[in-house]
RNA sequence: GUGGUUAUAGCUCAGUUGGUUAGAGCGUCGGAUUGUGGUUCCGAAGGUCGUCGGUUCGAGCCCGAUUAGCCACCCCA
């Protein structure tokens, strides 16, 4: 048979998972410092836990597991006569692969809130599936690394994790634009421009302005029959300037007022120390609206055209669907694979990234193979990433070997180096070689230039 | 879920209005080179032309379906 991947998945080889690692030790490393502690969940949760929780499009995109043994004659009999499948599905899959990693989350916190002492603040690294339609930076399995604090409504943890994404794609070398804006900023401006009953409309259309142009979002919310003179008003006051006329209206209004507020709150907690990436008021940002009750972020590369690298917000109440009422948090997510293509594309990934061997060993004659062998066993020791080419072959044939795997160095041992002690240490990208004894050739390859 | 587009060697791609035995570059393997890779030269292997069906005397090329990739919607990381 022909080998195939499914639709959407793709293998990661060595370099790339050397490369994924890279990006996820750098988020580890932010969360952990900030004291988030990890959490992982099953890939598959019960089907109860994850419907209802994305909207209707998020219901269709679940990845549903059949149900083991005989289904079939399981099944719900109306459901199989009528051809439904929205409804069969109940009686023929109980679970399905996880979505995101807030919904699991929630369903532990829930499940677990005896152990838990709040604020809980926990991240989490693993991969979720969407039955999406695969794109461009568009996967149906795909990483998250998610940081969400649970049982606080402090303001204090926007500024921390606007941090954490400012830092982390600092260190990733990515220049961002870090976007906020806040639900009540949004409710504020629907109900200045009495759009209040067409809010979902209004903010889904004009989340696409930089992508449509405003006379894109003017045209859509007038075919969604809004009254013209409204959709003017309200593109209007989205256009003008923040510090001006604009945020003067959005004040008036109760709503408006308070995520003006907040949003001023957050950039106090942030005014401490400089962020090396733009951080953006955007009241056209409307991410995430089914369930983001405060603000709502969303990160973006500046020098490349891609979705965006992470999203996050504040939500009231996350857990009560699950039992667990009043229990306030605020998360942030990066697309790690979005982020891994990004860096592929602009080249941005170090050589240290990279776990290749610093040095094969290879020996010419076949007398000389455990003596090498204990040698190399030396160098691992010494915590070199080091090998030994398993037999004694033709050296062109080893130096091939040792190009294509991509080794820092090579290592000849042959008579003349066994008889005096002192072996043959090539350093490949350069093409230069010296005589070094064991203590000689730990030292070069523990030098901080050639790790 | 909707629309567009692509699929030929391991990879990137050529392949004339449908006509005999489907090509190139790169890569791979072997040799030139029995202690020196990445550069050079010589040689070789490698294809049911994505899959299934149809039209035709004849299909890599035309038609239909299907699978997968890419792009744009929708939505999203």
């Amino acid at each position: 048979m022909k080998p195939t991947l499914p639709k959407g998945t793709r293998d990661l080889g060595p370099d790339q998972v050397d490369r994924r690692q890279h990006i996820f030790g750098v988020i580890r490393e932010a969360f952990v410092r900030r004291g988030y502690r990890p959490l992982e969940t099953p890939a598959m949760e019960s089907l109860d836990t994850l419907t209802g929780k994305y909207g209707e499009e998020g219901d269709q995109l679940l990845f549903k597991i059949l149900n083991n043994g005989d289904y079939l004659a399981k099944a719900d009999p109306a459901a199989l006569e009528s051809r439904d499948s929205a409804l069969l599905t109940r009686s023929i899959a109980k679970r399905g692969l996880r979505y995101d990693l807030t919904v699991p989350f929630a369903r532990y916190v829930a499940m677990n809130q005896h152990l838990l002492s709040f604020p809980f603040k926990r991240y989490q690294i693993q991969p979720v599936w969407r039955a999406d339609r695969p794109q461009k930076g568009r996967y149906q399995e795909f990483f998250q690394c998610d940081a969400d604090v649970i049982g606080s409504s402090s303001l204090m943890y926007e500024a921390e994790l606007i941090r954490v994404y400012d830092e982390v794609f600092h260190a990733l070398g990515i220049p961002v634009e870090i976007r906020i804006n806040h639900r009540r900023l949004l409710q504020g401006l629907a109900r200045i421009c009495r759009l209040e009953s067409h809010w979902q409309t209004l903010t889904t259309a004009m989340d696409k302005a930089d992508k449509i142009g405003w006379d894109g979002v003017q045209a859509e919310l007038i075919r969604h029959g809004l009254p013209a003179e409204l959709v003017d008003r309200a593109i209007r006051l989205l256009q003008s300037s923040p510090s001006g006329a604009r945020d003067a209206d959005l004040a008036a209004d109760p709503d408006g007022a308070a995520g003006l507020s907040e949003l001023a709150e957050i950039r106090t907690y942030l005014g401490s120390a400089p962020l090396h990436n733009r951080l953006v008021d955007d009241l056209t940002l409307a991410r995430g609206l089914s369930y983001y009750t405060g603000a709502i972020l969303e990160v973006k590369a500046t020098e490349v055209a891609m979705g965006s690298l992470g999203g996050g917000g504040r939500y009231a109440d996350l857990t009560g669907l699950f039992g667990l009422p009043g229990m306030s948090g605020v998360g942030i997510s990066f697309g790690a694979d979005r982020i891994y293509d990004v860096m592929e594309e602009q080249r941005l990934f170090p050589a240290s990234a990279l776990h290749r061997l610093q040095v094969l060993v290879l020996c010419l004659d076949a007398e000389g193979h455990a003596e090498s062998y204990r040698l190399t066993e030396s160098l691992r020791a010494s915590g070199i990433i080091a090998d030994l080419y398993p037999e004694a072959a033709k050296l062109q044939k080893m130096m091939k070997y040792a190009d294509s795997i991509g080794a820092g160095h090579v290592l000849i041992i042959g008579e003349e180096e066994r008889a005096s002690g002192l072996y043959t240490l090539r350093h490949m990208a350069e093409g230069i070689q010296q005589k070094l004894d064991l203590k000689g050739i730990i030292h070069a390859l523990t030098a901080p230039t050639n790790c």
